[in-house]
This record gives C-alpha cells, sequence and structure tokens, in this order.
DNA sequence: GCGCTCCTATCGGCTTTCGATATGAGAATG
DNA sequence: CATTCTCATATCGAAAGCCGATAGGAGCGC
C-alpha cells in the first residue's frame, strides 16, 4: 500500500476552475496548469478530476466551451467563465472565505 | 427543490473531531457540540455523519472509546485521543494550514 | 514510420456525507 | 403507571466527487 497522497478537498475543485478562468479562456490542460501555479504546486489536477468536473460546470451553466487550437496547434477545447459563472465564483468565494475562518478560528482553540 | 445547505467540506470533518478532543475525553453527542461550539455554528455535525467517523478514528486507532454515564444519567460511548491521534492531529492540522494557505493565495491572484 | 508529447475522454472503485429511520433508556407529567 | 419528551447511539441507502488506469487521436521531431 504506497502512502495515501494529499487528495483535493472535496469542493475545491469547482472553486479553482472558475477561479482559474476568471482571468481569461483557457483549454482543459490549460486549467490544471493555471491552478498549478496559483496554488504554487499545492494543487495538482488529474484528469480524471478535471474533465468530468469541466463537464459539470458547463452543464451547470457557469462554464461556456468551445473547439478551438491550441498553442501548439493540437485541437483543444477553450472555456470561459460565463455571467452566471462570474456569480457563483463570488459566492463560492464568500463561502471558502467563511469555512477557512471557522476552521481557523476552531484549531487555535484551547 | 429546498436550498442546497452548507455541506461539510470532506475532509475536514475528521480534524475538527480530533480537534474536539483535544482538550479532554467526550461523548459523541458531546463532539458534536463542541464542534458546532469551536467553529461558531459554522460546522453543524449530523449523527449519520458523526457515527460511522468516529468508528472510523476508532478503527484507525488515533480515538479510544469506552463506555460510561453521561452527565444525565444516560448510557454514553466516550472518546478519547491517543497517542497515534495526538499525532494525527498535528499532522492534519498542519495539513489544513498549507491548504488554506495555497487557497488563500490563489484566490488573491490576479 | 516511430516515438513523444499534447489534449480530451471515460470507466470502475472507493470514500465520504447526509437524510431517514430505528432502538433504548432516563426524566417529567398527569 | 402510561405517555411523551429528550438524550444517545446506530445503521442503511442514496448521492456526490476524486482518483487511478486506460484509451485514442493528432501534431512534431528524427
Amino acid at each position: 500500500m504506497p502512502a495515501k497522497q494529499a487528495n483535493l478537498l472535496q469542493g475545491t475543485l469547482d472553486l479553482l476552475i472558475l477561479k482559474a478562468l476568471a482571468t481569461g479562456e483557457l483549454h482543459g490542460l490549460g486549467i490544471s496548469r493555471r491552478i498549478e501555479q496559483i496554488t504554487r504546486g499545492t494543487f495538482v489536477v488529474k484528469p480524471g478530476s478535471l474533465f468530468p468536473a469541466l463537464h459539470r460546470l458547463e452543464e451547470a451553466g457557469w462554464l461556456s466551451g468551445f473547439w478551438g487550437d491550441s498553442e501548439n496547434h493540437r485541437r483543444a477545447k477553450y472555456y470561459r467563465l460565463t455571467k452566471a459563472g462570474g456569480g457563483q465564483l463570488e459566492r463560492e468565494t464568500e463561502e471558502w472565505t467563511r469555512v477557512a475562518s471557522a476552521m481557523t478560528h476552531a484549531l487555535k482553540a484551547t
């Protein structure tokens, strides 16, 4: 049994994807790279998590996707935040802040 | 369809239980109340989540449980942190801090 | 052509959380 | 006593989400 590696906290993935797209459209792997970058390598999103999540978010109306060409001339599916997605990003950011603050408070308790 | 209420982030429950027991032994419902208290009401742990989690943590060796009498003279199962559980609490606290800091950084990104 | 990298995709398994429900026993009321 | 309330533990099934493994197509260098 290999050492259990740090899994993503459930629920943070959606928020990270929305945030990754806040600065402009990206294709799937680009989103993955951006998340790794803005979290300073703490979160590494695997394909098996990424693509189902992208489809889920598109289904929910937070993202809209379209096919294009990547910077390496490959077929790639780009995603962009919808207006609703922007609102969702705000709500989830607030929610995260609430939760994080409660956790921090709890962990300091005596 | 009622509004979807704030679910616990997966993974935070174990940490909160360990932390709740750091100051002394408690029975199941007491742990639940303590968590609600130290998170200022942000996290409410339901029985359907609590008891499976307690059994899981005991199975893992972080907690040890024993039967006793509650402050209301009812049969109650008390839990206390094991030595291993103390180490686990430390590790999970560090892990949470790492994650929270990465998220905070990510959410500030431009 | 061959291998390498890039890019998207899916499937099965596992863990975890929740809602609903059940059971039992002490306390309070009449 | 009998009923009802609260405390306390427990379990089950449903739903969700992450991951490892795997697949396949297409451009690029050699």
